[in-house]
RNA sequence: GCGCCCGUAGCUCAGUCGGAUAGAGCACCGGCCUUCUAAGCCGGGGGUCGCAGGUUCGAGUCCUGCCGGGCGCGCCA
């Protein structure tokens, strides 16, 4: 395997300044790397020399000369130049770098372990919308791009089916709609039946809101799909299965899909929670409250997680000053029924395989890939992957759940599993909002005086039914992007059509999912997320639509296929590339697109996808500048030259299959035309 | 009150391990289709990087304090 020029490069600087000023290699730490602003300047630069000017008590640039000049030969280096401002810049041997790239790469050895990475867990109450697309998008890059780097793993979505928001719907159909269970499923039959309920569930809210006392009839429906046995529990588990399937298909649009479905039924019908508790008992995690406001309660205590894991230091000087302050987090009501965290405990210990108990389950559909599993209580199949027990934990969650799922770790490393905690990752970011405009769009002006109108931004609320439904914005999408495709490309037929329309929409919305920096509220504009220009999924698939137009034309005329050109390459003088003419813009698009794998490596480092989706932009943009130059520097298809056109193609064809990985990431395809 | 996050161009946002002239998209103005798709390209105007200190050869980036905004801290889920 060859070493990324990277690794040698950093290493071959350590021994130069090692014999040059008699510098501990091991000691120091590794020499830093980046990207010149241009390739005139280099290809690589390194500051080192700034680093050493104190110590050496001498200027950088003369320090970056010396190491220039005992720099010697280095595989793959051409040259090495001090800078005037004391970088070191490093060019690369350009036609073989190529060349290697497009051969192939043997793939790292993949991270041992599976990881299951759960996300989207939508309640299954109501259509999805906006907000829960961002949780998905997120998901489910994530899941490409731990998979790219050859890791296993497991997806997991969460249904909470016995929770309030499903009750609220039953509710809904019971008392204000007077149905049972056979009016529902004739509505389901003949209706849009997320729509339907998203709409009833808006119904209840104020409803509810008419008369408080009305909540008694929640509460009492609520227990009921608890205890099952009951129309109400039949009820719900209807609604909640029918809203999954509908949800599975929204999601299969975005081209998001899972492995297993957790059913929170199931958790608590196979008793994981007894099983947890027993264990948090025998650990003294949790304790039984005597007195005081939380007299018959089972509590667990609240610390400073950071003080428990890393620093013991800081750790024992933060227990001095908050010795009086700790507080507990009640997981067993004092009336037996345990709590919402109790059961994400369980859950938590399943996923790492420390619980002791499993699932059943069972075939829920069928897909073209295999069957979607999911968990059920009894009667399960007898053969099935297995699932749960993983090395690493990701669970998809917005920021406003960081409370409880730092109590999940701190579970963990009260029943003594530190290193199950520091495995399971809160994968936050912030929530989506809507813009003003898009929420006036939507028929919610708020008065000009009120505190929504000073806002920011407006929150979105599936209790009010207000907000952006999933289906709605790919509709609007596929509809702009149908016209589009049709008035561009009238030789395709409908279903062409219609499937480019649907690859250009995904494209739009995932990316405008993941442009954003988890940490930032996404303002969602409708106006914005319609765009197709500028910094969007559209802009980057047409530039590869463009490129894999310059092969299908040279293929038609010339009978060459993009392998053959490739593969003369190793024959081909290298002046295109290597040359003193025209070759940097050339070359510094091969540079740019060989950065996939290093940032690939940054975004699992940290967590943080817009970096990817920066990268495919500007990348898409570098050809774009390319291919409008004037011809006679860029023109592959008109191009006389046979080298030139070799060349050209060569590193078109590179950067064309790095731009298309990128994309597969974000999940996002790349149409015929457009 | 405590904790976490955010503050960079008119707007929305990038800015990698602290490093070369702080960038992109949108909007605005001016150019480019007989030449591989104009969903594109080129040029232009537009900046007290919230404020004040500190560390450093070097700070949008690190530290401290403050200001403004968001979220969280329940015998809800």
């Amino acid at each position: 395997m060859i070493l990324p020029i990277h690794v040698r490069l950093r290493a071959h600087l350590a021994q130069v300044l090692t014999t040059l000023y008699g510098l501990d290699a091991g000691a120091a730490p590794p020499v830093a790397l980046e990207y010149p602003p241009n390739r005139e300047l280099g290809d690589l630069g390194s500051p080192v020399a700034f680093e050493l000017a104190r110590r050496l008590r001498k200027a950088p640039r003369a320090i970056a000369q010396e190491i220039a000049g005992a720099f010697g030969a280095l595989d793959g280096v051409r040259a090495v130049a001090a800078a005037p401002n004391g970088y070191l810049n490093v060019f690369l041997t350009r036609a073989p770098f190529l060349v290697a790239r497009l051969g192939h790469m043997d793939a790292p050895p993949p991270p041992p372990g599976k990881a299951i990475v759960e996300h989207t867990a939508i309640n299954p109450n109501k259509a999805a919308h906006i907000g829960h697309l961002r949780n998905s998008a997120l998901g489910d890059t994530l899941v490409r791009v731990l998979r790219f780097r050859g890791t296993h793993v497991e997806v997991q979505n969460y249904i909470d089916d016995t929770g309030v928001q499903v009750a609220d719907v039953v509710v809904g159909f019971r008392v204000l709609a007077g149905m049972d269970l056979a009016a529902v499923r004739a509505v389901a039959d003949s209706t849009r039946f997320d729509y339907y309920c998203w709409d009833l569930y808006a119904r209840v809210t104020e409803w509810y809101d008419g008369d408080k006392a009305r909540l008694a009839v929640r509460a009492q429906t609520l227990h009921d799909i608890e205890h099952g046995g009951t129309e109400n529990a039949e009820l719900a588990a209807f609604i909640a299965d029918r809203i999954v399937r509908c949800h599975l298909s929204t999601m299969a649009r975005m081209n998001v899909d899972y492995d297993l479905l957790t059913w929170e039924g199931d958790i608590l019908r196979l008793k994981f929670w007894a099983q947890a508790f027993e264990v948090l008992k025998q650990k003294g995690a949790v304790y039984l409250r005597q007195d005081g406001r939380l007299a018959g309660c089972w509590v667990m205590p609240i610390q400073d997680l950071d003080a428990v894991s890393a620093d013991p230091a800081a750790a024992a000087a933060d227990e001095g000053d908050e010795a009086g302050d700790e507080r507990e987090k009640v997981i067993v009501r004092s009336n037996g029924v345990v709590t919402y965290v109790g059961k994400d405990i369980a859950y938590q210990f399943w996923k790492l395989g420390l619980l002791g108990r499993d699932f059943n389950y069972r075939v829920f559909a069928d897909r073209p890939a295999g069957p979607l599993w999911a968990t059920c209580t009894q009667a399960g199949s007898a053969e099935h992957p297995p699932f749960g027990g993983a090395s690493y934990v990701y669970n998809v969650i917005d920021v406003r759940q960081s409370y409880l799922q730092k109590l999940l770790k701190q579970a963990l490393i009260a029943v003594g599993h530190p290193e199950g905690a520091e495995r399971s990752q809160h994968f936050s970011y912030e929530m989506v909002a809507l813009s003003h405009a898009t929420a006036k769009e939507l028929g919610f002006a708020p008065a000009p005086d009120s505190d929504e109108a000073k806002k920011p931004f407006v929150e979105v609320s599936g209790r009010k039914g207000l907000g952006v439904k999933a289906d709605d914005l790919l509709d609007k999408l596929i509809e702009k992007a149908t016209a589009e495709v049709a008035r561009r490309n009238p030789e395709l037929g409908a279903g062409d059509t219609a499937r480019v329309a649907q690859m250009i929409a995904v494209a739009a919305v995932r990316y405008f999912l993941i442009k954003f920096s988890r940490g930032k509220v996404i303002a969602f504009d409708l106006e914005e997320a319609m765009s197709f220009q500028g910094e969007s999924g559209p802009y980057i698939q047409y530039a590869v639509v463009r490129i894999n137009n310059i092969f299908r034309k040279l293929q038609e005329r010339d009978g060459v296929d993009e392998a053959a050109l490739v593969a003369a390459l190793q024959h081909t003088p290298p002046a295109e590339l290597e040359g003193e003419g025209g070759g940097h813009e050339l070359w510094a698009l091969v540079l740019e697109a060989s950065r996939l794998d290093e940032v690939v490596e940054q975004v699992i480092a940290t967590l943080e996808f817009a970096i990817l989706a920066k990268y495919a932009f500007s990348l898409a943009q570098a050809f774009n500048a390319f291919y409008n130059l004037p011809p006679s520097r860029s023109s592959i298809f008109n191009e006389e030259r046979e080298d030139v056109r070799r060349w050209r193609a060569g590193a078109v064809v590179y950067l064309r299959d790095q731009l298309t990985r990128a994309l597969g990431l974000m999940g996002i395809e790349v149409p015929v035309r457009m």
